[in-house]
RNA sequence: GGCGCCUUGGCGGAGUGGCUACGCAGCGGCCUGCAAAGCCGUUUACACCAGUUCGAUUCUGGUAGGCGCCUCCA
């Protein structure tokens, strides 16, 4: 098990896990609409590192959850003309959906916010109690001058936040840098939950408060998220945490924004591409492959340009193991066994030493960049001969396994079920052997027509997919 | 205005006080009947100005430009 470090937003420091018992908390959506591929970001570096540090004998609990009770989801929902819940409900089956085609598998719990009103409601009670919160008509705020470490983590002072809230409207609250807890009900809001304060239901950020600690309990290790999250949101999560005297978060773990063109890819900027719209057009190991090109931490630069970049790296991975095929040995899985046979030096060329430098890459703040260009120099010396092809093969197996391209090394299904185009190869290659070069290159065409590349090699020819 | 971040070759994107990141694309070549795949070579990058240093893309200061958050946002 290796020391992994990680930067920590609160300290700004690179901090090293102390803890086997890894609890990790990241901001999943609001669903009120189909997520897009920023929102994927996370989603993808969060259940990966967590892989991660399965892999090197940490127990990591990953836990992501959907916040499935918001104004927006009220105000979506009257558009689409449906019941609030029904909505978020397919929004929700919609997100799982989308994120489940990733191919990186679930986090290891999804709370719903709707079924944590309970708690909801008991640690607004106990922020009452504690004077950081008062009930106002109905709503509840949290107060909060009260709260002597706000702004620790987006290093803001209260007296320094520039409000954007219209100086005309009479307001609920005692203090315009109060937030909003709980919001009584409205007479166009078709759900309701019952509290101390009369019917309403909780505000946007007390939920994430809740159940991470349900889940993690107090002092969970990682809290994880978009760095647009960092303030208010997460912000507000430690008030409403710490403010009830729980320990909350650790270290917090921040992911870039994806940008299109100079902006933030958002819903409000209006330039968003759909996650399940990227996985139609560029398949799932393109979109994985993207979004773990740049280090998480960094802004990510998106376009057509990228994606058809991502389709290539991946299509030079999967060319490698059409090529060279696992060797499945028994009882083995791809790429086990060769773990841990660390040799040589740092620049030994050896697949040991790639797999441990490749591992070192993500103990070290996550860098998947670091990482998969170790990938991509194993995979040249191995296509160069320089190390024994079945050894690199197993290797580089398992460096895609950790990061949630193994499909890459698994034969397509592919040719063999296509009858029609093994004929017209076989023609082909009749045709070739008689020196019939127009003839053979017609079928060629018309193999590529039905979606085949050929490939001659020694061993003969064979169809991949066209790209 | 406040806080934070960024500026690397055609593009994406790592990283380091002195040595090829990596990938994609382009160009030339090898291989091939021609291709595809692979391989080799190639255009020798670090915004600008100072400073520290034997030496800075990498440290310090400044200039210019850009981005994020401060309102919903992964």
């Amino acid at each position: 098990m290796r020391e992994v470090r990680i930067r920590d937003t609160l300290t700004g420091e690179v901090r090293t896990l102390e803890d086997e018992e890894v609890g990790i908390y990241a901001c999943g959506p609001t669903v009120y609409s189909r997520i897009h591929i920023g929102n994927a970001r996370p989603f993808v570096v969060f259940s990966l590192f967590a892989r991660f540090l399965r892999s090197e004998g940490y127990r990591p609990k990953l836990v992501v959850n959907v916040t499935d009770i918001n104004d927006k989801i009220y105000v979506a929902a009257r558009e689409a003309g449906k019941g609030s819940e029904e909505f978020a409900e397919e929004m929700t089956a919609a997100y799982i959906e989308d994120t489940d085609r990733l191919g990186v598998g679930r986090p290891d719990s999804e709370p719903l916010a709707s079924e944590t009103v309970e708690g909801i409601v008991s640690l607004i009670a106990e922020l009452v109690e504690a004077g950081h919160a008062y009930e106002s008509g109905g709503d509840v705020y949290y107060r909060v001058r009260s709260f002597d470490d706000y702004g620790k983590l987006s290093n803001r002072r209260p007296e320094d936040m520039d409000q954007g809230e219209d100086a005309g409207s009479a307001s609920l609250k005692e203090d315009r840098l109060d937030f909003a807890l709980w919001k009584a009900h409205k007479p166009d809001e078709d759900t309701s939950w019952d509290s101390p304060w009369g019917p309403g239901r909780p505000a946007w950020h007390i939920e994430c408060s809740v159940m991470a600690e349900q889940e993690l309990g107090a002092a969970f290790a990682i809290h994880g998220g978009g760095s647009d999250l960092v303030f208010p949101h997460h912000e507000n999560e430690i008030a409403q945490s710490e403010g009830a005297g729980r320990p909350f978060a650790q270290l917090w773990m921040h992911n870039g924004m994806i940008e299109t063109g100079a902006a933030k890819m958002s819903k409000s900027e209006g330039n968003i591409f759909q996650l399940s719209t990227a996985l139609d057009t560029y398949g799932r190991e393109a979109v994985v492959a993207y979004l773990i090109s740049g280090h998480y931490r960094q802004p990510l630069a998106f376009g057509e340009e990228q994606m058809e970049e991502a389709v290539a790296r991946v299509e030079r991975l999967r060319n490698f193991f059409r090529e060279n095929p696992l060797v499945q040995t028994a009882g083995q899985a791809p790429g086990e066994g060769s773990a841990g046979k660390q040799r040589g030096g740092p620049g030994d060329p050896s697949p040991g030493a790639r797999i441990e430098a490749f591992r070192e890459a993500l103990a070290d703040d996550f860098n998947t960049p670091r990482a998969l260009a170790e990938v991509f120099e194993l995979v040249g010396e191995a296509n160069r001969g320089e190390v024994p092809k079945a050894e690199a093969g197993g290797v580089v197996a398992e460096m895609l396994e950790l990061v949630g391209l193994s499909t890459l090394t698994q034969p397509e299904k592919g040719a063999e079920s296509d009858e029609r185009a093994l004929e017209l190869m076989q023609e082909r290659e009749a045709a070739r052997a008689a020196k019939e070069f127009a003839r053979a290159d017609e079928l060629r065409d018309e193999l590529a027509g039905m979606g085949w590349t050929v490939r001659d090699s020694a061993d003969g020819p064979s169809l991949v997919p066209k790209t």
